[in-house]
This record gives structure tokens, sequence and C-alpha cells, in this order.
DNA sequence: CTAAACCCTCCAGTAACAGGAAGGTCAAGA
DNA sequence: TCTTGACCTTCCTGTTACTGGAGGGTTTAG
């Protein structure tokens, strides 16, 4: 049995997230020593390294609460976990193109103020460039 | 002259993002009707158009009330720009390479979930190879 | 007179924590 | 014995850039 801090220590998750998954309800309430400090199992340690690996890859905790939910009844919660990273590589191919569009036209837009003297009357900077983009 | 409903109709803004950006301080306290109403101005309205572009280009409010800073000031923000527009490429840059390893890795893992059976006993499912990346 | 379409302020919620205050507990050393 | 330091606890606030909604005033058309 660990403190909570050697939870951490084992998991990677600092203490206060520790804290922040068991009232998020993505673990089940610590129980406590008499004193009143947590303690955990290593059971509950599998638990939390299987939250900190899913959140490794991105996924929300509301999916991690999801596929914990079929574990805890018992059933292999494969197949919605391969569609759940299905839609996370459509999703984080969607966002990478939107970054990769965002970043051409910022390069456009510092090789056109390269090419724009440093003007004192703001008339030709490349704020101006900014604003004509709406 | 115009409403915060025509001002949002002209910049591309909702209302509320509008009474947001007064409220955090990137746009002055709008003149009042005598009803209390906002009113804005064609110059109001190319500094919200302004800040609707950098905003488009994902620069962060932080940075686009420093270069409004600037100007306020009558000094012109293009070298200042520069900067922030070579720092937010780079931040990208990153954030890309960041989701393209995490979009490997879980390209990774559907493989190997593709390649194991349904398994019953939950003994050698895509959850293990989850957890196994820790 | 009323209904629709405006506008107002204030409050709560978002995702996933991090920081910090204020205080209890425990083991080791002077 | 006392104290110091390292633990732990709960509770509250802040982060980013808004969005949604409650509850209410104003204006215009029919």
């Amino acid at each position: 049995m660990y403190q909570i801090g050697e939870a951490s220590e084992q998991t990677g998750l600092t203490a206060k997230t520790i804290r922040y998954y068991e009232e998020a309800g993505l673990i089940p309430p610590a129980d406590r020593k008499p004193n009143g400090y947590r303690i955990y199992s290593d059971e509950d340690l599998d638990r939390l390294r299987f939250i900190r690996s899913a959140r490794a890859l991105a996924f929300p905790l509301e999916d991690i609460e999801e596929i914990l939910a079929f574990r805890d009844r018992g059933e292999p919660p494969c197949l919605y976990v391969m569609t759940l990273m299905e839609d996370q590589i459509d999703g984080i191919s969607q966002r990478i193109r939107e970054l990769e569009q965002l970043r051409a036209e910022l390069r456009r837009l510092h090789a056109r103020g390269q090419s724009l003297p440093e003007d004192v009357d703001m008339k030709s900077c490349v704020c101006h460039a900014i604003q004509a983009e709406a």
C-alpha cells in the first residue's frame, strides 16, 4: 500500500492530479489511513497508469472514463477503444491540417513583412497585411 | 454608428465576443446611447476586425493586446509583430511535430489492435497495449 | 396592446489540471 | 521535549477565450 506521494512516483502523475481524478470519478474514492491519508494498492496504481497512458495518447478524460466503465462492468472495451482510436486519429489529422494551413499563412505574411520597410507612419507594415486578411 | 448587432455583422464576431473584448480591455469601453446600448464607430470596427484577423492566425489575446498597445501609443508595432509571428510559427511547428508523433503512436497501436482477436477474458486486447506503453 | 427583435448585466460552465493558503500528522535530531 | 521538515488534508482561485442562459429593459411594427 502506498501513500499518495509514492503513488505519484510510481505512476508519474502528480498528487494533485491523482486527487483530481478521484474527484472527477475516474478512480473510486481512495481508502484512508486512520489519519485520513489516502492509500493505494497495486491495483489502484495499474488503473492510474492506464489513465496516464491514455492521456499521453491525448484521449480526453471523458473517453477514458468510458473505457474504464467497460472494464468495471467486466466487458472488454476493445472494440469501443478501436473506434475511439480511429476518431482520435481523424481528429488529430484534422488538427494537423489546420495548423499547417495556419503556418503557411503566417509564413506568407512574414515573408511579406520582410519585404516592407519599417514604416513610421504605419501605412504599409505587416500589421496592415494582417488587417487585410479579413 | 452601429449597435452591437450591426458591429457583429460587420466584423464577423458575435455580440458576446465583442462585449468580452471590452471587458478584457482589448477595446476601450464603448460609448453608449441614452438607453445604455453600446455604439461603435467605423474606427471601432477596424479595431475589431484587426482582432478577428489576428485571432484567425491564432495569436493569443494577450499578444494582440500588446500589438494594439503599440498602436495606441502611436508606435509602429511591425518589428514586434514580426518576432511574434516567428514565435507563432515555431510554436505551431512544434505542435505539429507533437501531433504527428501522437498520430504515429496511435496508428501503431491501432494496427496492433487489428491483429488481436476480440478477447473476452481481456488478456490480450488493445487496452493492454495502451497500458504497456507506460 | 402586444409580440418580436433588439439590448443590458450577471452568473455558470468549459478541460484538465496547477498554485497556494491554512492546517493536521509523523519521524528524526538537538 | 521540542522543533524542524516532509508529508498529507481540504478548499479556493486561476488558467483560455469565450458560450449559454436567466432575468429584465427598450423599441418598433402591426
